[in-house]
RNA sequence: GUCCCCAUAGCUCAAAGGAUAGAGCUCCUGCCUUCUAAGCAGGCAAUCCAGGUUCGAUUCCUGGUGGGGACACCA
């Protein structure tokens, strides 16, 4: 039993005592109620039923608790409130149930392939901090769906070819050779470094062979980053791959098949406004010197993705891209292979103390995402990024990241693992049977305990709403209410108490459910458990 | 100029159109001889402005104000 069973079953009591159709009862949901409310779950339903079933929602709201009392007890509050309160029978199996595997599968991701990509930063430098972001939000949200039942595949696409990896080649060649990048080049300390471990042999390389291996070099200092970020990339998919697949003209050429491309002065254009009005102006494909824009490599590498299998293709983007949002989805969109959206996170400003820092790779004036895991902590890192809404717009305060980083929510998080693993260790050396058995219909259950065990049931919601709102922020400020419960449980009540061997079964039963959670809430946002603090 | 995003406590953030707007940091008052005080209990403190829709608006709409970002035959 869980509360999106118990949601359903209440709901098609509804429909059922008024004899309502589905849409009817689309607003009919389980919420918490405020903290001053004495009940476990509230419907508002009645209220806004009112005027459809032209009664009083007083009136429903009677009603309604009349059809839904036996399986749960419930009451009525002005102006049409009905709050719900649950039996410990039900309590229990949901504790029991949220052990299964599985348990927070929801039919609605059942048997869809998605693939997410994210960050997909450009070679040409380490990563910045701002990468950070998009790092957690993409990877928080695979798991997430993931944990909810859908097949997530995470891809990193790598630019691996065109000019500004030309540039970078001969930025790394000019520190080779002693002398200054170009003024359009890369400044960076970064390059200086590589130079430094080039081969001797490297007097006799092409402009080619710099770019090649200054990439390949930079390649393997994003794999590394994000390996130690904690994000996982089922593939890194390189530009070049596309175009040794002959991608950019397939693509062009399903364009042509479906009309959606036209010459024009020269170069060849995609027609989107004309058919599909999602874009305000055609933009060029190939430009008139024959060489493939970079739109047109890019719907090359979303007709690749819709080829090997994918029914829904997701971006995560930074909001410098929201301008290309339109064309891009207009352009998949007359592929016709399959569904596609951009989730647009907005970006990151830096700063020391009040000043804004501007961060530029070709200038080289930056803070890595390494220097900041370095300093701060991948958890204290990932966390901090993982309670923001996408649509927040985020300072980051560098001095402040360091100087507060024990005061960074994620720890008070962690110790309700660390406290709860040390009871667990104490009922060892105590000869506690951790999983001893205790009968259910005598559990007293106290207002802490309640608390605990409600805030438990409603991860499967909260799991809901983000992958509703598209971002992780719901699962940090619904893992701090939890830690919250929990502390405060524990100030009062002793755990392990060998004259109540009932009592002490009981609250370590619920407090490895508490600890489940934490664990894998704590895992969807890729922050450890740590067992001691 | 057009488009996107944002505005909640001193600071950083929450809040499916629902009830007395919820946390953390800061400041103040108490609590360690008892399973970890990275903790607990309490106090101070907030919805940018003007209209509209609604039984009900922080939330939706319109118009302001203030801030961030985008508008290439670049990638």
């Amino acid at each position: 039993m869980k509360i999106s069973k118990i949601e359903a079953d209440l709901k098609s009591r509804a429909k059922a005592a008024f004899v309502l159709d589905d849409a009817a009862v689309a607003g009919f949901c389980l919420a918490a109620p405020p903290p001053h409310i004495k009940a476990d779950a509230s419907i508002a339903w009645p209220i806004a039923g009112a005027k459809l079933l032209k009664k009083p929602p007083l009136k429903i709201a009677e009603e309604l608790a009349a059809a839904l009392g036996g399986e749960v007890e419930a009451g009525v509050v002005p102006p049409g409130f009905v709050n719900i309160t649950f039996t410990p029978a039900f309590l229990f199996a949901a504790l029991r149930g949220l052990e299964k595997p599985g348990s927070l599968h929801r039919p609605e991701y059942a048997g869809e392939k998605i693939n997410l990509e994210f960050v997909s930063a450009n070679p040409t430098g380490p990563m910045h901090l701002a990468s950070g972001r998009g790092a957690t939000l993409g990877d928080s949200l695979a798991r997430i769906w993931k944990e909810l039942g859908a097949e997530v595949a995470t891809e990193f696409y790598v630019n691996n070819v065109g000019r500004q990896v030309e540039k970078l080649g001969l930025s790394l060649k000019a520190r080779f050779e002693g002398k200054e990048p170009p003024e359009d080049g890369y400044q960076g300390d970064y390059l200086k470094d590589l130079a430094a471990a080039l081969p001797k042999e490297a007097a006799d390389w092409t402009d080619a062979q710099f770019s090649e291996y200054a990439v390949a070099e930079m390649l393997k200092l994003h794999k590394a980053d994000m390996a130690a970020f904690g994000v996982q990339f089922d593939r890194w998919f390189l530009e070049s791959e596309l175009h040794q697949a002959g991608g950019p003209a397939k693509a062009l050429a399903t364009l042509r098949e479906r009309g959606m491309a036209y010459e024009k002065e020269g170069a060849v254009w995609f027609g989107s406004s004309s058919e599909l009005e999602s874009d305000d102006k055609d933009r060029v494909l190939v430009k008139a010197d024959g060489r493939n824009t970079y739109f047109l490599n890019d719907i090359a590498y979303h007709l690749n993705k819709f080829s090997r299998g994918f029914g829904r293709l997701i971006d995560i983007l930074g909001a410098d891209h929201h301008g290309y949002v339109p064309r891009m989805e207009a352009a998949v969109k007359a592929l016709g292979s399959g569904a596609f959206k951009v989730i647009i996170h907005q970006q990151v400003s830096l700063l020391r103390g009040k000043e804004v820092v501007k961060m530029s790779k070709r200038a080289g004036d930056f803070i890595s995402l390494k220097e900041l895991v370095d300093d701060v902590g991948v958890d204290a890192c990932r966390f901090f990024f993982a309670s923001r809404g996408p649509n927040t717009h985020l300072n980051f305060d560098i001095e402040l990241a360091k100087k507060k980083s024990n005061e960074n929510p994620v720890y008070y998080v962690q110790y309700v693992h660390a406290r709860i693993c040390s009871i667990f260790d104490n009922a060892a050396g105590k000869g506690v049977d951790p999983a001893a058995g205790f009968d259910e219909s005598k559990v007293v259950i106290n207002k802490e305990e309640r608390a605990l065990m409600l805030k438990l049931l409603w991860l499967e919601k909260t799991l809901s709403d983000c992958a509703r709102d598209n971002s992780p922020h719901h699962l940090t400020t619904y893992l701090t209410e939890l830690a919250a419960s929990f502390h405060s449980f524990y100030d009062q009540h002793k755990v392990l108490d060998p004259e109540n061997k009932e009592l002490t079964a009981y609250r370590l039963f619920l407090l490895k459910s508490v600890n489940g959670v934490i664990a894998k809430g704590l895992a969807l946002l890729g922050v450890s458990a740590p067992e001691r603090m």
